[in-house]
DNA sequence: CACCACCCCTGGACGC
DNA sequence: TGCGTCCAGGGGTGGT
């Protein structure tokens, strides 16, 4: 489940290897996980990527030609890299995971696999990096490490959903995922239910510094590994030992002095923890 | 436009 | 052991 930290481990990962890489040749064994034109071109053979960028939860890969390939994870995407000596024998793919649907072969042996078991996630060519920003980022909000305390209050407060739904929505800001979400309003102690319309200048400006902290810390832990999340260098995260509400339903709160039980309920469809006595109740 | 239910999909957990 | 059932989750779509 990748969240922004998580897909930031990947891109760091990623661009640790393939900048300034020329791509020799892509095969796709899954064609249809993949939205636009999908020919070696716009696979990117024969170009040498010229950055690994991520908006909120997705990266793309941006070649010297100035195309791109969008790539979301959904819940179960994997971007993974196997180096030549991991691999059996050149020029001969080595053993694959299953659901493994496009992989591409760097100069020098290096290769990248996309694999989804969900199919959640996806990939998405664009022939110019505008395109990518005008078709699919555009719509998205401010990434959630960049949005400021300004802007999360004016967009806040044009919605009357609860807060846990609103900052879900990756058009309003982009990056977090539920199990941040329920992180993030345990840290500023505010139940999930508040409504967005309600949160004052104060309180936005708590969530936007409780959302830095929270994000970088999660970042610099290598992300939150639950199942099978794991950077291209396949290496698992430690944040998830952090998690305060996430998956802790029933459990005593860690909070200093509290010890209340962690409950949790569906919130805008979603399974919301939450600590009753540490998170305001709305009034 | 804003919001919501619903759907996509698979593997893991759990019950029998 | 093996089978069935439920659930998790991001985001797109179509209905209200």
């Amino acid at each position: 489940m990748p969240e922004l930290p998580e897909v930031e481990c990947v891109r760091r990962s990623l661009e640790r290897h393939v900048l300034g890489r020329r791509v020799s040749s892509v095969r796709v064994t899954r064609p249809d996980i993949i939205v636009g034109k999908h020919t070696p071109d716009t696979l990117l053979t024969g170009q040498r990527i010229a950055q690994v960028i991520r908006h909120g939860k997705q990266l793309a890969l941006v070649a010297d030609t100035g195309r791109c390939v969008a790539v979301h994870l959904g819940m179960s995407g994997q971007l993974c890299l196997i180096q030549p000596q991991d691999q059996p024998q050149a020029n001969k793919p080595p053993k694959l995971p299953p659901h493994t649907h496009v992989l591409w072969r760097f100069e020098e042996g290096l290769l990248m696999r996309f694999t989804d078991p969900r199919r959640f996630g996806g990939l998405w060519t664009f022939d110019q990096r505008e395109d990518l920003h005008s078709l699919r980022w555009a719509r998205l909000g401010p990434d959630a490490l960049l949005i400021t305390p300004s802007d999360l209050h004016r967009r806040l407060f044009k919605t009357k959903r609860p807060l846990k739904a609103a900052l879900l929505n990756q058009n309003l800001v982009a990056g977090l995922g539920n199990i941040y979400v329920d992180e993030l309003l345990f840290g500023i102690g505010l139940h999930p239910l508040w409504l967005a319309d309600q949160i004052d200048a104060l309180q936005a400006a708590a969530l936007v510094r409780r959302m830095r902290t929270l994000l970088s810390g999660a970042i610099s832990r290598g992300g939150s590994t639950l199942r099978d999340y794991v950077d291209a260098e396949n290496k698992t995260g430690t944040q998830q030992h952090r998690h305060k509400v996430y998956g802790r339903s029933g459990l005593g709160c860690k909070r200093r002095g509290c010890g209340a039980q962690i409950v949790s309920d569906q919130v805008a469809g979603r399974t919301t923890a939450w600590c009753p006595r540490c998170q305001a109740q709305p009034t």
